[in-house]
DNA sequence: GCAAAAGTGTTCCTTTTACACCCATGC
DNA sequence: GCATGGGTGTAAAAGGAACACTTTTGC
């Protein structure tokens, strides 16, 4: 009946460059010594499980994540060699995945890793990212996705280069950028990037039509 | 870090006399000794999760379950006021709700309830419930409903009726056939029931098509 | 002037919605 | 014959999908 129980989490960053990431950290200790696994660790006594993410996250990774939900517990007996252990795993999203340091690590290492080129994974972790690449990739069709993930201003283009890096396909330029405008939820800045090619009209997110949105879900069908 | 975990159900049943209801049992120990609260209890060193909701459910309330899936993790230290206890709270679906005689009763008492006339309930029982109906709601845009909760064979009605209970609100009688027989999941019957009024032509549910579909996802905005 | 990315509308088609009258049976 | 629930189609509107050329900049 008492049973360990941990709090894991999936972080999500994105970046243009880069795509979408997924922050892990190297084991120093046994079991899977060495091995990448998602960061998280035991739940205390007196503590919520998102604060237990959150300072397991603190800990292990410095990263301050902008949004979390629940994902999922994962509790087959025999999912961690030494003992009974359930895990309730996380969904968090972080900005700006490639400029941050990750300091004061009490893993071993933590990085960044591409969606599409992840290293073997400790324990059923594995599992646990394919369930919440899918959780992400359903969020889209109920709820807008951006704020959490881009920084403050941003071309139009890295929006849908994220949608297309989530939902694993390419999505029409036109209809997209018609589709999302009428959410009403960005608002066009004067300024312009720089780059290759025509500077492109930059645009953040309006925050409160952003979170009005997100409360009352939309229905947003991706071509 | 050794939390007690439990594993509790939300059982929804339906019958077409008494709409959807969702079954309870009265606990015979405190803490909230008397009260109602829903099944299940804590898992076992040895078990998964599922098995314990399966266990508790049977001990408590005799019903098997046509279906069963993870609902969400209440975990906020304080729920139990004993100790600390972590609940994995599951969705379950039963056929015949009506029927069912509640046979070698581990709890003082199990009944079903109407969805819109519930006692109160121990815990933060309440709270599983609505997130409970507010999945069975979401799971009818993505998924066909219907096959866990209704008998083997049922009028047109039946299924409109269960679909009406399950999002509070009545919907157009043609337009929804309409759409759920383009599903092609459905299977017509030479056969008639009889009562009141006209008879009507019995379905069954193609369980091959049912289950693809299931497991494709389906987009079905109802009216 | 050329390579690179940004910007922009229209047409067609499918899907959704709204809506009302007749039918078969039991009493 | 009347009360009860069952059964059925169409027209108008909205939303989704497909699709290509011009513009602005850096080099």
């Amino acid at each position: 009946m008492a049973i360990d129980v941990a709090a894991d989490a999936v972080v999500f960053g994105y970046e243009v460059r880069r795509g979408l990431e997924v922050l892990l950290v190297q084991r120093r200790i046994e079991p899977f010594r060495g091995e990448w696994a998602l960061p998280g660790g035991f739940v205390y006594e007196q503590e919520s499980l998102e604060a237990a993410v959150e300072r397991e996250l603190r800990e292990e990774t410095g990263v301050q994540v902008n949004y979390m939900e629940q994902l999922y517990t994962f509790g087959e007996p025999g999912r961690d060699p030494r003992k009974r252990v359930i895990s309730v795993a996380y969904v968090a999203l972080v900005k700006q995945s490639g400029h941050r340091v990750l300091a004061d690590s009490d893993a071993a290492d933590a990085r960044w890793f591409p969606v599409d080129a992840l290293p073997a994974l400790a324990f059923d972790h594995a599992q646990i990212l394919t369930k919440a690449r899918e959780r992400l990739r359903a969020k889209l069709s109920y709820e807008p996705l951006g704020l959490e993930l881009l920084g403050e201003k941003f071309p139009f283009s890295d929006l849908q280069n994220l949608y297309e890096s989530v939902l694993g396909r390419s999505i029409d330029r036109r209809n997209f950028k018609k589709k999302f405008m009428a959410l009403g939820i960005l608002d066009e800045l004067s300024e312009k990037s720089s780059g290759l090619g025509r500077p492109a009209t930059l645009f953040s997110f309006n925050k409160k039509k952003y979170q009005a949105l997100k409360e009352k879900g939309i229905v947003l069908e991706i071509i």
